[in-house]
DNA sequence: CAGTATCCTCGCAGATACTG
DNA sequence: CAGTATCTGCGAGGATACTG
């Protein structure tokens, strides 16, 4: 009997986008770059704005440094202050986000607050209707549950990371 | 002493990006994803191309069939037969995919066999060099490294989710 | 404030045997 | 061929105490 193997690495498929998964896919890490976008640069603006675990959130960072998304910069004018600061690469992570974003904004929630439609493609036949609500139940648009962008984002990069409006 | 949780979940947050990883941020299901845009249909078509085992592949279709991504089709002629068919809203994460793809043509591989450096935007000092080798050290092209896309695949969606031609 | 060090626990995923 | 059932285990991630 063989032990079961740990999860397989994307690594060295031939795959363009097993390689970024591997890079991206655990479950925080485009959260921090979103954060990132958002102005984050200090390990306390990632902690507070996603509520993640201290130990968790510096595997991560050092993972994205690792990486070469994150550039982790000193900025230590009167002691050890550091910053995590978007290299370029990092920055080309933009259209990622974008696109991930605007499929929610049509498929998630729908773009005002008509429920979306799942069909299938070539049937045209429906198969679920998608309707985000609140506790009691009546339908929440995408505009109740805006994403806030920071202080620190530009203009232009908080009308990509924001939802349309309708 | 407070028993650890359980992983934070996205479904709640505020935020489309965190949404749209709470449906796709499992570590197989774009690649799942991915294959379906290359042609694949039947189970056992992406159990081969992707080599997941069949529990791991079965709950992840189950996610993605449940979520409007896929819809299952019977196409039993002859008996208990289904496929796996994108959805209208499964077909809108193609750009998702490109972008993906798009990033790790331009900043995992250098697009041609040219390393890529990773610049800090600002100071544009240079952070790390990345380059792709085989075993004994000698640099890969991402040409080298060509995804295949399945005969299923129209002509566009190759274009769209191959690598650029340098 | 910015982490590091521990401990703990479930969730994801691998292997495999089994069913129609 | 297309799954389901079961067992197993790594490891991501949560909580918390501690350090400069």
């Amino acid at each position: 009997m063989m032990a079961p193997m740990s999860r397989t690495r994307f690594a060295d498929m031939n795959c363009g986008i097993a390689q970024a998964l591997e890079v991206l896919g655990d479950w925080w890490t485009l959260l921090v770059v979103r954060d990132a976008f958002f102005g984050a640069r200090r390990f306390g603006d990632f902690e507070k704005s996603l509520g993640i675990a201290k130990n968790v959130l510096s595997a991560r960072l050092a993972h994205l440094v690792e990486h070469g998304i994150f550039a982790k910069v000193d900025v230590g004018a009167d002691g050890e202050r550091f910053e995590y600061r978007l290299t370029e690469k990092g920055e080309a992570l933009l259209p990622v986000l974008t696109t991930l974003r605007e499929w929610s904004d049509d498929w998630v929630f729908g773009r005002g607050n008509e429920p979306v439609i799942v069909k299938d493609r070539r049937t045209g036949r429906r198969l679920a209707k998608l309707q985000v609500t609140d506790a009691d139940g009546r339908p929440l648009t995408r505009r109740d549950l805006r994403t806030e962008a920071g202080p620190g984002a530009s203009a232009a990069t908080r009308r990509l990371l924001t939802p349309r409006p309708r």
